[in-house]
DNA sequence: ATCATTTACTTCTGTATAGAAGTGGAGATT
DNA sequence: AATCTCCACTTCTATACAGAAGTAAATGAT
C-alpha cells in the first residue's frame, strides 16, 4: 500500500513505525502463526511510548494487516481471496451448505506479454508470462472459467509443475511455491457475451451472457503479480456492496 | 448500523459517545454546514477527557459519519448517493467531462405493497406505496431507467407533488418535503434481459441484456426507507471494487 | 491601503500512568 | 486425577499534560 522507499524522516513516528512494522510483515519477519512481539517489548525496543506503537498498530489493523486479540497479542492477518470470487455467484447448495469449488488447469502456456497484459502487470510487453486457463467446478460442473497470467520469471516453478498438482488454491501455491505473497487485489465486474471458446469450457452456447471479473492482484510490496480474468454465467451472479 | 435504543451503561465510554454522537447527527442536531462542537468543549460537557472524545470521534470518522480538518474542526459528511449510482456506468464523455444526467418521473402510482416490496421496506403487506417509474437521461438519452418505492405515509408530500417538479435527485427532496433522510443503502447487482416495459423507456429491443442494481436505502433509525430497482445497458456497466 | 505579526482557536502528535479485562499456565487444594 | 486459585502476561480503556501544526481573524507597522 505505501511505497516505504524512503527511510520517511519527517514523517510522525507512528506511520514510521507503521511502515516499518508492514515492512516486517512482508518480509516474513513477523510470521502469521505466534504473535508479533508485545506493544511493551517494541514500545522498548525503538525508544517510543507504548502509545505511539499502538497507534501505528491501529493503522495496520485498519487495513487488515494485524490482528488483535485481547489477552493473547497481535496477530499477522493472512488474506484469503482463495473463496472471494464466490461472493460474485450463487452456488449455495440446495439446503444452504457451503460448497467448495474444486479446480482444474485446462491449459498452460508461455508467451510473450501483449500490450494490455504487460501493463496490467506493469512489465515490458514481450515479457515471458505463464498463461493458465482453469476452470472452477461444484458437483463435476464447470461454474468459472479463468484466465490467468503471471510472470515466468517470478514464477518459475509453475511452468515446470504438472497441472494436475496445482491443487485448488493458486495464492497458497504462488507463497509456498515461489514466495511470492498476494496481500491485496481490484476486481472490475463487466459483463459481455461468450466467445465460443469460454463458452466450450463452461458447457454454454456461444454468446450467452457472462459476468466478466477482471483481477489484478498485488504482492505487499505494491507490485501486480497476477491478472486475472474469470468468467461464469451472469444469471449466477449476484453480487451485494454497502454504501455510505 | 448500531441499535443505540438501550442507553447501553457497561459500554466503555468512548462507545456510549459515540453512538450519542451518532445519534446527534441523525437528528440533525449536529448540521453539516458549521463544525461539531470542539474536542474540549466535549470532553467538558461530557466530564470525560480529551482523548476519550477523540476515540469515539475517529470511529465516526471511520465510518464516514464524520470528516475532521486540522486547525478547522470537525463536520458531519452528508453522503451523496445522488450520482453514486453512475459509478456503475461509463458514461463519460469523449473528453472525460463530468456528465450530470437529468431524470424525468414517467409515471406514478399508488399502489399496495406485494409480499417482495413489503418485506424489503419493512411493512405489512398491503401498505400503500407511492411507485415511480423514473427514467435517468444524458444528451436528452435514457441511460437509466428504475422503479422507485416509498411508503406513501411517511412520503405523503410527493403523492400529490407535480411529476415534473421532482427535480434530479430525490433525495434532497426526500430530505427538504418529507423530512426523510437517507444515510446508508446496500446495493445488489445482477444481470437481467430486459422486460418489453423497461426496453421500450429505454429504447432498447427487449431481451437485450441488462445490469439490474437493487437498492434498498436507510434512515437513520436503521429503517428502510427506499426500494429502487435500476436498470441499465450491461455493456456500459463497469465497476470496480478493491478486495483486502 | 497593504502586508506582516500576533493571537486564539482548531486538530494532531507524543508521552506517561493507572487500572480493567481477557488468556493461559503453574501450583495448591480437594 | 480433577478442580481451583493465583500469577504473569497480553491488549484495552481512560486520564492528564505538553507542544506541534494548520486556520483564520484581529492587530499593528509600513
Amino acid at each position: 500500500m505505501r511505497a516505504a522507499v524512503s527511510p520517511d524522516t519527517r514523517l510522525p513516528i507512528y506511520l514510521q513505525l507503521k511502515d516499518a512494522f508492514a515492512a516486517k510483515i512482508q518480509q516474513g519477519v513477523w510470521s502469521h502463526r505466534d504473535p508479533v512481539p508485545s506493544e511493551n517489548k517494541l514500545a522498548e525496543a525503538h525508544k517510543v511510548a507504548v502509545g505511539t506503537v499502538r497507534k501505528a498498530m491501529e493503522g495496520l489493523v485498519a487495513e487488515g494487516l494485524l490482528e488483535r486479540r485481547q489477552g493473547k497479542g497481535t496477530f499477522v492477518r493472512r488474506p484469503d481471496f482463495g473463496s472471494a470470487l464466490f461472493r460474485f455467484f450463487r452456488l449455495a447448495g440446495a439446503d444452504g451448505e457451503v460448497l467448495r469449488p474444486t479446480a482444474r488447469i485446462l491449459k498452460r502456456r508461455i508467451v510473450p506479454a501483449d500490450q494490455v497484459s504487460a501493463r496490467a502487470l506493469a512489465v515490458a510487453p514481450g515479457t515471458p508470462l505463464i498463461c493458465l486457463f482453469r476452470a472452477r467446478c461444484v458437483d463435476g460442473r464447470p461454474i468459472l472459467v479463468e484466465d490467468i497470467a503471471i510472470e515466468a520469471s517470478r514464477f518459475a516453478p509453475l511452468a515446470e509443475l504438472p497441472t494436475d498438482q496445482f491443487g485448488d488454491l493458486l495464492y497458497p501455491l504462488y507463497d509456498e511455491v515461489c514466495g511470492e505473497l498476494v496481500v491485496r487485489a481490484t476486481e472490475t465486474i463487466r459483463f459481455d457475451a461468450a466467445s465460443p471458446r469460454v463458452a466450450k469450457a463452461l458447457e454454454l452456447t456461444a454468446g450467452t451472457a457472462l459476468a466478466v471479473i477482471e483481477r489484478v492482484a498485488y504482492g505487499p510490496d505494491g507490485r501486480p503479480l497476477e491478472r486475472r480474468r474469470s468468467y461464469g454465467p451472469a444469471d449466477r451472479f449476484s453480487y451485494t456492496i454497502e454504501l455510505r
